[in-house]
RNA sequence: GGUCCAUUCGUCUAGUGGUUAGGACGUCAGGUUUUCAUCCUGGUAACAGGGGUUCGAUUCCCCUAUGGACUACCA
């Protein structure tokens, strides 16, 4: 291991908008790897391309990591200031410039003047020919670069203001021999590789792969947890720390597998919205241009139900457990169990694991969640009673959302009756056994008497009707549909008046 | 096109040189329930194809196919 022997890993997205999920389990297991051993899970922003800069994204990704349970211990968002502060690569441009001058001035990099325009005409020109075009060893000697040019003209251009970037030297026909954690070995020849772009002249910011580099190395990060779409640019990546005769505290790397469309082709991008039916986004995410994507703290997901989800999806416990909290995901977690091929989202088992945590609350939690929801549809009732109706519905509940449709009739008296039950159960013989039933009820004092129901059983025993006759008569006259929780104990919720008042209702109007 | 990565039920996955290839979601059937849902039980369903290596390959190797990523002065 690098450096030292603490554990340090880094989430490092750019702000260019919200979140997706992809990004937020990329985050989780970097979390969950820094937890488990002990070290530190920073946060950092690059914010290195400013075209592509998005307001609000920065503060979309903190208060996605905080809903998640994911802690930050350093950097953005972190409560305080850590020792390698800055963590905004915006913030850190003095840093980049040095380092990649050092590595110019070792002969691994080199000053390029040409403009966007002439590569552009180079790359059109080739691959009109059917070839592709790339910046590399056999033609960067006919372009315009420190290479190619006298030392003083060079200097001229420079001076007299020219646009310049900088680019890597790429070494020739080398092999580069890496080492993945989820992979395991790999080769690369360098031959198939190009000069890459290390410092921009449009906005005076490095690129990904120096900033990159220099942060990790900067803030002793021991462990790079990324997202497969990086696997390319590792061999880049190894060269670089060499070039900067950083190889002997190079991190260790572990590139993720991708996340995938659930139907389709491709893998699951910020684009797809909410195209596919379901969230890609933790939270809901209002565009500056107005556009607004679902999130899954919106749709009514539990975070602990979401991380879950996101855990299991492309690594395993090797065990069968499929339930765990942060904590048991914590003491779990092994990259070496992380899967290497993309993983397509499903979105039945991420409600699946939804049901799953609602229906393990308490009523009395679940109330509390419920209890603005009752209000928007204007019942306004205490704690004690809406943790009652929920125990009565939950099991049926994915979500808290869910619970209202599933409570209103305690509530409000049917205005519609289903028409289909109708037809099943609603006849003269029916309205019969409807009105010796409700003769029984009157008699009861209290539906909240204990042996209240005992005494309603009793009588349908003697009266030799049917239990499931009568149940079902009685349903429909207090909810309008035959199906539901157990109508005894509703009619207990909504009371003796109640009940009897829908029953004469029933009967009269049907 | 080039480079790299991957491939077990529809989906997420476990697993081994010899297994009845296991679990979960979904789906189907049955049970429980006054009904629906929950819950329980059971069923369905997979080693991409072709060559090797081997007494024996899903497992090891090669090829093909398929999928994916990358191929920007984006990350």
């Amino acid at each position: 291991m690098p450096h030292n022997q603490r554990v340090r890993v880094r989430f490092a997205p750019s702000p260019t908008g919200p979140l997706h999920i992809g990004g937020v389990r990329t985050a989780l297991y970097n979390y969950l790897f820094a937890r488990k051993h002990g070290g530190d899970f920073l946060l950092r922003i690059e914010d290195t391309d400013s075209q592509r800069y998005v307001p609000g994204s920065e503060e979309y990704i903190i208060e996605s990591l905080k809903w998640c349970g994911i802690n930050v211990d350093e950097g953005v968002g972190a409560d305080a200031d850590g020792p390698y502060a800055p963590y905004r690569q915006s913030e850190r441009k003095d840093i980049y410039l040095r380092y990649a001058m050092q590595l110019v001035d070792s002969g691994n990099a080199y000053f390029a003047f040409d403009t966007a325009e002439d590569l552009n005409t180079l790359r059109k020109e080739k691959e009109s020919g059917g070839e592709t075009f790339s910046y590399d060893a056999s033609v960067r000697n006919s372009l315009v670069n420190s290479l190619s040019l006298p030392a003083s003209e060079v200097d001229e251009r420079i001076k007299g203001g020219d646009n310049w970037v900088i680019r890597f030297k790429m070494p020739e026909n080398e092999e580069v021999m890496m080492t993945d954690l989820i992979r395991g070995d790999m080769t690369v020849n360098t031959s198939t590789l190009d000069d890459k772009v290390l410092f921009k002249s449009a906005d005076g910011l490095p690129t990904y792969h120096l900033a990159n580099i220099v942060d990790d190395h900067l803030m002793e990060i021991s462990h790079v947890i990324r997202g497969e779409e990086w696997l390319p640019s590792l061999p880049l990546h190894y060269l670089l720390y060499k070039a900067l005769g950083w190889e002997g505290s190079r991190p260790e790397f572990a590139h993720l597998p991708l996340l995938l469309k659930p139907q389709g082709q491709g893998k699951l991008s910020k684009r797809d919205g909410d195209k596919l039916g379901f969230p890609v986004f933790p939270l809901l995410w209002k565009a500056p241009d107005g556009d607004i994507s679902s999130g899954y703290r919106e749709a009514g997901y539990f975070p602990e139900a979401f991380v879950n989800m996101l855990a299991l999806l492309g690594w395993n416990p090797g065990t069968e457990q499929e339930i765990f909290t942060m904590e048991e995901l914590v003491e779990a977690f092994s990259l070496d169990r992380v899967g290497k091929a993309g993983a397509r989202f499903n979105p039945d088992k991420a409600r699946w694991f939804n049901a799953h945590y609602l229906h393990e609350k308490s009523d009395e939690e679940l109330a509390e969640l419920f209890l603005p929801v009752l209000k928007d549809n204007g019942v306004d009732i205490p704690v004690d009673s809406a943790a009652k109706a929920v125990g009565l519905i939950k099991e049926r509940a994915t979500f808290v959302g869910d619970m209202w449709e599933l409570t209103r009739f305690m509530f409000f008296a049917p205005e519609e009756y289903d028409e289909k039950a109708l037809k099943k159960s609603w006849n003269e013989g029916e309205k019969v056994r409807l009105e010796a039933l409700a003769g029984t009820l009157r008699e009861i004092e209290s539906f909240d008497d204990a042996g209240a129901e005992e005494r309603v059983r009793q009588w349908i025993a003697a009266s030799g009707n049917p239990i499931g006759k009568v149940m079902n008569v009685w349903r429909i006259a207090v909810l309008g549909t035959n199906q539901g929780p157990n109508i005894f104990a509703i009619s207990a919720f909504i009371g003796k008046d109640e009940t009897l008042k829908r029953i004469d209702r029933a009967l009269l109007t049907l």
